[in-house]
DNA sequence: TTCTAAGTTAAGAATGATTCTACTTAACGG
DNA sequence: CCGTTAAGTAGAATCATTCTTAACTTAGAA
């Protein structure tokens, strides 16, 4: 978290207390929050927060690599911490979210050469299927 | 063309001029186009045509398995007639979309067993990077 | 510690893609 | 050629995100 706060400073950007408990939210979250997600969250400890905040310290995480925007759902944008490549499985009843972590760079780097004039420098895969909760609901 | 034709008549659908038109256009069509392009194209025929007419012609395509949205922009849905699995590549810089049909489903498969209790039906992969026009230009 | 420049906040307006509404029009099986 | 019913149109509505502006903090400098 220090290490966190101290990068933001050097870039020239004010550390205020609802940019602060937005950090502190996203640090490690895994659920992929929306905008409004992590709106309802600050707003219990800063009742005032407006989204113009949320909006504005999301794009200077976004600008400082501290984020990355996960465009999966076209009604919102989903917001995620960890800026390592990694993949998502989604649940097409649920919209559950969760990271996997297998390596596949030997299996997608054959595209490289596949795709004429491209320069590439980052994949993502998303698998879709039923979450866990979803297929037992389903089947009872 | 005639088959597709056929293949909405049975499922209760009435084709219109428009909506022949919107089909005629998608048909092939590799350039994953916006509501907008669509809307655009269509009304050099068809001046009276309306995005309400639009999207209700993609819903109904979608519904008929005719039409995948492509959700790699968050700002507007685009769409593509190749139903069949296959991926995407996509320049950073103008956004173009390329498609790539290498297989990756047997490096992709070892996934089924690492994520607990979800049950896959599909995937797709974005490769990321800068096309051929984009990255000559950028060297000049 | 105090001052100040520059960045940040908050509220609400603006934007823009997509969806909805109400009504008119056209497709198509009989 | 009719009647039923889906589809077309125009414009309003929705909703996530962005923009605007005035008042307020932060953080480094004095």
């Amino acid at each position: 978290m220090e290490a966190i706060i101290e990068k933001y400073k050097k870039s020239g950007v004010k550390l205020t207390p609802q940019r602060l408990a937005i950090i502190k939210f996203l640090e490690g979250n895994t659920s992929h929050p929306t905008a409004d997600d992590i709106f309802k969250s600050i707003k219990k400890d800063y009742p005032t927060i407006s989204f113009a905040t949320v909006y504005n310290t999301l794009e200077m995480l976004k600008t400082n690599n501290g984020l990355v925007e996960v465009t999966i759902n076209p009604e919102r944008k989903h917001y995620d911490p960890n800026v390592e490549t990694h993949h998502h499985a989604i649940c097409k009843s649920c919209g559950l979210i969760v990271d996997i972590f297998t390596d596949f760079s030997k299996a997608l780097g054959v595209v490289e050469d596949e795709v004429s004039g491209f320069v590439f420098s980052g994949n993502h895969i998303n698998f879709y299927g039923r979450c866990g909760d979803c297929t037992s609901e389903r089947d009872s």
